[in-house]
DNA sequence: AGCGCGCGTTCGTCAAACCGAACAAACCGA
DNA sequence: TCGGTTTGTTCGGTTTGACGAACGCGCGCT
């Protein structure tokens, strides 16, 4: 249950690398934003050293990621999964059955809704974090949700997930929705 | 969208002092663990001196949490929020609103499950990871959850949240219940 | 070209993180 | 009461991470 073998020289570095040029802004600006020298952040960069806690924290700030991000490894669109399918969970003396909807992605922050929503009300939602990820399960009614490219209509249990990064809509297709929402941000 | 504003000095203490006795372990042993020096530990225990990463990174693995548990402030316990409590956001010009239920724990790991039950079936689980915590929104039934000893009822678009560490039950009140689950490890 | 600017790397210096040992205090059994 | 053990803190010495300056490079001016 425990624990990290590995010590992340490597990951920190290439998480560094990623995060900066995601955020495009140059070795030098980086640094400067974090108030520590560009040649740490060099080094750094290249996988020789072993920061401080401080040193780290800064450019996490800097960059305006969750500290952690720069430590821990990565991760990873759209996909559905009807009332019913997917992996199935069942107890072998009583009614009870669960589906695993989607595994825990080691670092994610993940944020749980109640939603409710009125069909005719179309809720689009501006793109948020890089990288975050909705989930969304009805619970009953009907609603068309997913990034305006790739809609799909979800019933109840139903479960969708796809990337929160884009633009996308939340829309009731029948009175009394109400669907369960996890926004997970990196 | 951003960032964590404060050095973690003082939190590095406070985590490991706390994760050190939950351990129930010395100082001096987790310090022999890790591979550190003792007077190391016993400075960084006292909120003096910032780590680098591999140090505080072997003292995340010495004590079996995930490095990040050592850096990033602590969370909490056993939460119900029913249908139309708890904090909302609503749309201006739309039939929509959504209620934050659980505010993301950093790094927490979350599987999302949908469950089904059928009245008459008890589902009792044996506690599982430490510091696991569990939260269930009823999307249509009835049904009655929790730890043994505080056992709560539920109903469409109630919310609870509990420990996953002491025994806890699912127990389904009324035909065609189902939820979602979302099991949180750290 | 010649110049200036910003990029990222490399080099010496200094502060500090880490270490090992020595230390007083608390605890326990004889 | 008195040794022996274990607790956590404090004290020099060594290692090393972070800094600033200097460097080579590439690009866009005039």
């Amino acid at each position: 249950m425990a624990a990290d073998p590995a010590p992340p020289l490597a990951t920190i570095a290439a998480a560094l690398r990623r995060e900066r040029d995601r955020a495009g802004i140059s070795l030098t600006e980086l640094a400067r934003r974090a108030g520590i020298a560009k040649s740490t952040l060099s080094q750094l960069e290249s996988g020789v050293g072993n920061p401080s806690v401080e040193t780290l924290w800064a450019l996490g700030v800097a960059l305006g990621v969750p500290f952690s991000r720069l430590v821990e490894p990565p991760t990873a669109a759209v996909r559905v999964i009807r009332a019913g399918e997917g992996p199935r969970i069942r107890s072998e003396h009583a009614d009870f059955s669960a589906t695993l909807l989607a595994a825990g992605a080691p670092h994610a922050r993940r944020d749980v809704y109640v939603m409710e929503l009125e069909p005719g009300a179309v809720r689009v939602a501006e793109p948020h974090t890089p990288r975050s990820v909705e989930h969304v399960v009805v619970a009953a009614g009907r609603m068309r949700v997913g990034p305006e490219s790739d809609l799909v209509e979800l019933g109840p249990g139903d479960y969708a997930t796809f990337s929160g990064d884009a633009p996308h809509r939340y829309e009731a297709l029948a009175p009394g929705t109400f669907a369960v929402l996890v926004m997970e941000h990196p």
